[in-house]
RNA sequence: UGGGGUGUAGCCAAGUGGUAAGGCAACGGACUUUGACUCCGUCACUCGUUGGUUCGAAUCCAUCCACCCCAGCCA
């Protein structure tokens, strides 16, 4: 992973580009201070992923600073649990803010105050239009809008109305406080936004001591000026929030809090095929229970990726090969895929495991004899050793490794046939025994080959095929569960055909194989560890199910399977 | 039809006037005690269109086209 994390060590992207220029031209006093900025109000998903490594990687990268704050500014959405998993996942992802950890909320009263000075400054009035006029005043997107007829009102009359909004003495939505920029700007955000309304809501961290809450436009800016923040990077649909950014910037003195003109940067968020990104349906798939929970390992938010068995460095890895650049694009997922098969297979511990097995009676080995065989426990890695597994007359094979009438080039057992089992003996197909009402295959009578035992002196002969097994007296049951994507479509997010996302979801992306059968080593290992059960693809004992002496297994990623392309192409 | 943004391969993405990096995917081959892994090879005479400037253009200019975002007291 050297290489890898050379590359997020040094993004080479346009924002770079521009803290370069700027620590050229000695702006900002030479710092470099980035912020991740989430609101509480649902789990972090792959794209915010993308964004904490940005925003991080950046800081690092320029011996800068990054903050981790939490835009808090709207109480009716917001939640403590929300607050815990960002800064769970962020910290599992690596990163690490030290002690900046910052609130929107912390700044409150400082807003509150700069908002007065607007007021004073004759920027800023209190409008008494309804909800519904405000909008029809603000005109459309190809005419201007008109001026609010309580635009005009005194600074002592503001001030008055302003305070009292503070103290509660006015019903919610009756007023707000807005910015005095222009009605007749092209640019929508600037027909004198509101930058405070009333709310009457219990904030998860100032309580009640507020009814009135600052909009993300006039709290944002802020936020960034008083911790210092250079460099505030943010997505795409900000863009034309920029001139209000700056406008909130410019005309509040702050100077006594920080010596920083922070200037907001856009990136173009991340698109995943076959995954949905909109934390709203994220959200109604939990509550609807479409799903078990924000930590399902089928959803794509950081906790459920992590309970699917992704990695942080796979994550990471993965935000550096995608680049960061402004085009609305589309990631292929098989990009994540191969970011933690390649992790993967340098780090996971190999394992048999039989998910559908098939009995194998060996004619010629001894009833009562067992024989411990040694496997290496990472080929990729032989200074991770070797492990004992137990071989006996009767064993599971994988269902799929046996076929009666195979097509062409099937390296695998059928009748006659010789395959080599891993690790083990070559064995020979004798004898198919099938159940006489069903007609499916329920045994196979083999004979193994004594001179060919793994490691021997007359170990050399080859076959064509090699397949995993377990002694079926030693091997643990455990339950195994298959995820695939929770949705079929290439765009899930895409509802332009008008169907309900909920009626898109793969009703196979979650298979649970309760017969499974593994290596008895593997019912002493800890929830978290990772395995390649072979040509199974990779797994996790899962964290939070895994129980001593009966885990589940999560598969994480499959493997390339070009035995499967091969049949299709037949 | 107002404003903002973006067009380089199936998907990402470098490239900033000197003759199209890299990754994923795909395809072909070698190796293989798992058909995995690994390794080798192939994959843009052309950069949304059409013109122009230039010895020379993905890069500069003009034109047209396509897609995304904005009319929350959400962020």
């Amino acid at each position: 992973m050297s290489e890898n994390a050379n590359r997020n060590d040094l993004p080479g992207n346009f924002i770079q580009d521009i803290i370069v220029e700027d620590l050229k031209q000695g702006n900002n006093g030479g710092r470099v201070h980035t912020r991740f900025p989430p609101e509480p109000n649902g789990y972090l998903h792959i794209g915010h992923a993308k964004s904490i490594c940005l925003n991080f990687g950046l800081a690092q990268a320029n011996n800068g600073l990054c903050n981790l704050r939490f835009d808090d500014t709207n109480p009716s959405k917001e939640d403590t649990e929300y607050v815990d998993s960002i800064i769970e996942d962020v910290h599992w992802l690596g990163f690490d803010w030290e002690e900046r950890l910052y609130y929107a909320s912390d700044f409150f009263d400082k807003m509150y105050e700069y908002a007065i000075q607007l007021i004073k400054a004759g920027k800023a009035y209190v409008c008494d239009l309804s909800p519904a006029e405000v909008r029809e005043y603000r005109g459309t997107l190809t005419e201007p809008g008109k001026e609010s007829p309580y635009r005009s009102r005194s600074i002592e009359e503001n001030l008055d109305l302003f305070e009292r909004m503070k103290n509660g003495e006015f019903e919610d939505e009756s007023r707000v406080l807005r910015a005095k920029i222009d009605m007749a700007s092209p640019n929508m955000n600037m027909r004198d936004p509101v930058i405070y309304r009333i709310l009457r809501a219990t904030h998860h961290r100032t309580g009640d001591k507020w009814c009135i809450y600052p909009m993300y436009d006039y709290a944002h800016p802020l936020s960034d000026s008083i911790e210092g923040i250079t460099h505030s990077v943010c997505t795409l649909e900000f863009a034309d929030h920029r001139p209000l950014y700056d406008w909130a910037r410019d005309n509040v003195d702050y100077s006594e809090m920080s010596d920083s003109v922070p200037h907001q940067i856009e990136f173009a968020r991340l698109n995943l095929t076959h995954t949905m990104m909109s934390k709203r349906k994220l959200k109604t798939l939990v509550e609807e229970n479409i799903v078990q929970g924000w930590d399902d390992p089928r959803m794509p938010t950081i906790a459920g990726l992590r309970r699917r068995g992704y990695t942080p460095a796979a994550m990471r890895d993965f935000a550096a090969r995608i680049g960061v650049a402004k085009r609305d694009s589309t990631v292929d997922i098989a990009l994540l895929e191969f970011c933690i098969r390649e992790d993967l297979n340098a780090d996971a511990r190999r394992a048999m495991a039989v998910l559908k097995p098939l009995k194998i009676e060996l004619t010629n080995y001894p009833a009562e004899q067992t024989e411990w065989l040694e496997t290496e426990n990472n080929p990729e890695k032989p200074e991770s050793g070797t492990h004992a597994i137990p071989f006996g007359r009767e064993l599971y094979i994988e269902q799929e490794d046996f076929m009666e009438d195979p097509p062409k080039k099937f390296f695998r057992l059928r009748p006659g046939g010789e395959i080599r089992l891993k690790s083990a003996y070559i064995i020979k197909c004798e004898e198919v025994v099938k159940d006489e009402k069903t007609g499916e295959v329920i045994l196979l009578r083999c004979t193994y080959d004594p001179d060919s035992r793994s490691g021997g002196a007359t170990a050399g002969r080859k076959v064509k095929g090699t397949c995993h097994w377990v002694s079926a007296a030693h091997a643990v049951p455990v339950e195994v569960r298959l995820y695939d994507h929770l949705f079929t479509a290439e765009n899930p997010d895409d509802d332009s055909d008008g169907m309900d996302f909920r009626s898109k979801v793969n009703p196979l992306s979650l298979q649970v194989l309760e017969q499974c059968m593994v290596e008895p080593v593997l019912a002493e290992c800890q929830a978290g560890d990772r395995f390649q059960f072979l040509r199974q693809g990779y797994f996790i004992a899962d964290s939070k199910d895994s129980k001593p002496g009966a885990p589940v297994f999560n598969r994480i990623v499959g493997l390339r399977d070009t035995w499967a392309k091969q049949l299709k192409k037949q």
